[in-house]
DNA sequence: CATGAATGAGTTTTCATTCAT
DNA sequence: AATGAATGAAAACTCATTCAT
C-alpha cells in the first residue's frame, strides 16, 4: 500500500479544514445567508480554493452535512449495538444524540433545519441524505420488531415507533439546546426513555 | 385622519390573495429563495402591488405565518376545549393539527421550517411568534398537571409531557405528509395516542 | 370681461395650493428625493390630482421655481426701478432678495440648487428658466452702464459687474441662512454693498 | 494581519479610473441621477467592481469629491503662500481655482452642486467636507487680517470679506464654465481682483 | 495548487404615472 | 374633477463562480 500522495493528505486537511468551517457558517446562518466567502476565511483559505474541493456552495454543504450524519450514525450504531434489550437501545440511542448535539451545537442547527426540509420537500434533499436518515428508522424498526418477537414488549407498528423514538429524540435535543443552561443528560433522557418505554412496553388496555 | 380606504372588501380580497399566494411559494422555496416577484406572479398583481399591503418580503412572510398559526390555534382550542379526558384532549390536539396540515400542506412547510429555527437560532423570528407557539405547550402542561391532579395519569414532568405530545405531532404530521398516499388520519392518530397515554398512564414499575 | 368660471377660480386655488406644498417638499428633499405622493398630501388632495395640473414632476417643479422667481423678480423690479442712483439700487437689489429668501428658505433651496446646476449644465434648466434669470442680469448691467455714462461709477465691465453683485448677493443670502440666528438685514447688507461700491466707485490706481 | 493586498498598484490603477469615471458621471447628471451601472461603463469595468472598490453609490460619490477638493486645496495653498501681499494672494486664489477648473469641468460640477447642497441643507453633506471648504474660508480671512494689521487695507470684517472672495471666485468660474469660448484666465481674473480690491483697499468715504 | 479580482445575474424596493371608478 | 389602486421600469447592491496569475 503506497503511503498517501502529499497531495492527498493535503487534500484530506483541507477537506477537514472546510468542513468544520462550513459546518460553523451553515449553522449560524444557515444555508441561505451564508457565505463563500465567510467560509473560506473561517477555513484560512482563499475564496478560490473551496472551489479546488468542492463543486459549488450546496455541494460543500452536503458534505459537511452528510459528515456530520455519517459520524453521528457511526457512534450511534456502536452504542446501540452493544445494548442488550430493547430498552437500553433506545437510552442508547436517545443519549448518543443527545451528547453528539451537545458538542456540536452546530451541526444541530444544519441538521434539524435539513430534516424538516426533507420532511417537507422530499424532492430536494440531496440523495445520498435520505438513505443516510432512513437506515437509522430502519434500525430502530429492527430493534423493535425483535423486541416483539422476544416479548420484550407488546405488539406495536414498528415504523411508527421507531418514527416516535425519533420524533422524540428530537424533540429533547431541540429543547436542551434552546435552554441557556443545560440539565445533566442522563436524566433528561431518562425521562423521555421511561416515557417511550411505558408506551411500548405497557400491556392490557388502560383506562382513558 | 384619512377617510377609510375606498374599499375594505378590495383590501380583504387582495390581502386574501397575497397571503394565499405567499403560503405557496414560502411553502414551496422557503423564506429565501422565495421571490417577491413569485408572490406577485401567483397572486395575479403586479410586482408592486404586493409593496401597497405589505411593507417588505419579511412582513408578508409573517402575515402569512401568523395568520396560519392564529387559525390552527383557534381550531386546536376549541376542539381541546370540549375534550373531558386528558386522553380525549390529546386526541383532539393531534388530530386538529393533522387534519388543518392535510388541508394545508404548504403551510405545513412554512411552520415547521419556522419551527425548526426557532429550536436552532431563538434569537431571529419574530416576536409573535413564540409567544402563540408556547400557549400551545402552556395549555398542553396545564391539562397535564390537571390529569395528574385528577389521578388520570401518574405523576409525570408535565412539560416534559406537553413536549412530548408536541413532538410526536410534529412527527405524525411529518411523516404523513412525505408519503404520497395518506392512511385515514384517525387511525394514525389513534396509533400515537396510544403510545402516548400508555406512557402518561401507565402505573407501578416495569420490566425492562 | 366674463367673471371668472368656476373651474378657473378652482384651478387658481388647485394650482397655488399644489405650487406651496411643492415648494416646502422640493425644497426640503430637492428634486430627486421628492415625492409626487409628499407633494399631494402637503396640498391636501389625492395623488391623482396633481396629475390634473401638472404634467409631470419635473413640470410642478419648473412652475414652482417660475412662480418663485417671477415674484421675486417682480418684487426686485419694483424696488430698484424707485432707486436714484446706481448705489441704492444695489442696495435695493440686494435688500430685495435677502428679504424675500428670509421669508421663503424653501424657494432659496430650490432656487439656489437650480442656479448651480444652471451654471454647470445649461442645456438642461428649462428654456423659461434662463430669460428670466439672465433679465436680472441684463437690468443690473444697463443701470451700471447708465451709472458710468453719468460718472458716478469709473469705466468697469457692465456685464461683470453686474455679475460680481449678483455673486455677492447669492453669497448674502446664503450665509444668512445658514446660520442659526439671522443679523439684521441692513447690516449685513450696507457691508457688502459698501465693498461692491468701493470696487466699482474708486477711482485712480490703488497701491497695491 | 491581512497581508497587503497582491498589488496595490492595480487598486491604485482601479482607483483613479473609478474616480475619473465618477468625476464624468457624477458631474453630468448629479448624484441623484448618476448611475452606479454607468459609472461602472465609463470605467471598463463590471457592476460589481465598483463595489470591490467602494461600499456604495454614496461612498464613491464623497471620495472623489474629497479627492478633487483635496488637490485643489493643496495647489491653492502652494500658491497663495508664496505671494507677498494680499493682492496677489487674492490674486493666486482665484487663478488657482480658475485654472484647476478649466481643466476639470466635471469636477466643478460636483462641486458647485455640492457647495450649494451644504449651504441649504447643512445637515446633509459629509462630515469631511464642511471642513475642507471651511479652511479655505478661514485661510483668506486670516490673510485678510493680517493685511489690516500691516495697513495694506482698510479695517473691514474680514470674514465677510473672505466670503465675498469665495463668492466672486465662484461666479467667475461659473461664467466662465458657461460660455463656449472661454476668455484668457488673466484677464478675467485681474478684473474681478481689481474689483475686490478697489473694495478693500480704498479708503475714506466715497460719494455715493 | 492557491489566490482573490472580476463578473453579472438576480433580488428587493421605490415611485412616477395611468386609469377605472 | 377627484381619487388612489395598480403598474412596472429602474436602480443599488450581493455573492456564487470563474480564471489569469
Amino acid at each position: 500500500m503506497p503511503r498517501p500522495r502529499r497531495s492527498a493528505v493535503l487534500t484530506a486537511f483541507r477537506t477537514s479544514a472546510l468542513l468544520d468551517a462550513a459546518r460553523r457558517v451553515f449553522g449560524k446562518s444557515g444555508f441561505e445567508a451564508a457565505t463563500i466567502a465567510e467560509i473560506a476565511r473561517e477555513a484560512g483559505v482563499a475564496k478560490g480554493t473551496v472551489y479546488l474541493y468542492y463543486r459549488s456552495k450546496r455541494s460543500i454543504y452536503w458534505a459537511a452535512l452528510r459528515e456530520g450524519i455519517a459520524e453521528l450514525d457511526a457512534r450511534t450504531r456502536k452504542r446501540v449495538r452493544r445494548a442488550a434489550t430493547l430498552h437500553d437501545a433506545i437510552r442508547e440511542f436517545i443519549l448518543t444524540k443527545v451528547e453528539y448535539f451537545d458538542e456540536r451545537r452546530d451541526f444541530f442547527r444544519i441538521y434539524v433545519q435539513e430534516l424538516s426540509g426533507q420532511a417537507v420537500r422530499p424532492q430536494f434533499g440531496h440523495a445520498d441524505f435520505k438513505p443516510l436518515y432512513q437506515r437509522q428508522l430502519r434500525g430502530l424498526q429492527t430493534a423493535v420488531t425483535a423486541a416483539i418477537d422476544r416479548g420484550e414488549i407488546r405488539r406495536v407498528d414498528a415504523s411508527r415507533a421507531a418514527g416516535a423514538i425519533v420524533d422524540l429524540t428530537r424533540g429533547v435535543v431541540s429543547r436542551r439546546l434552546m435552554r441557556r443552561r443545560r440539565a445533566r443528560a442522563a436524566a433528561e433522557v431518562d425521562a423521555v426513555v421511561d416515557l417511550i418505554w411505558r408506551g411500548l412496553a405497557s400491556k392490557g388496555s388502560l383506562k382513558r
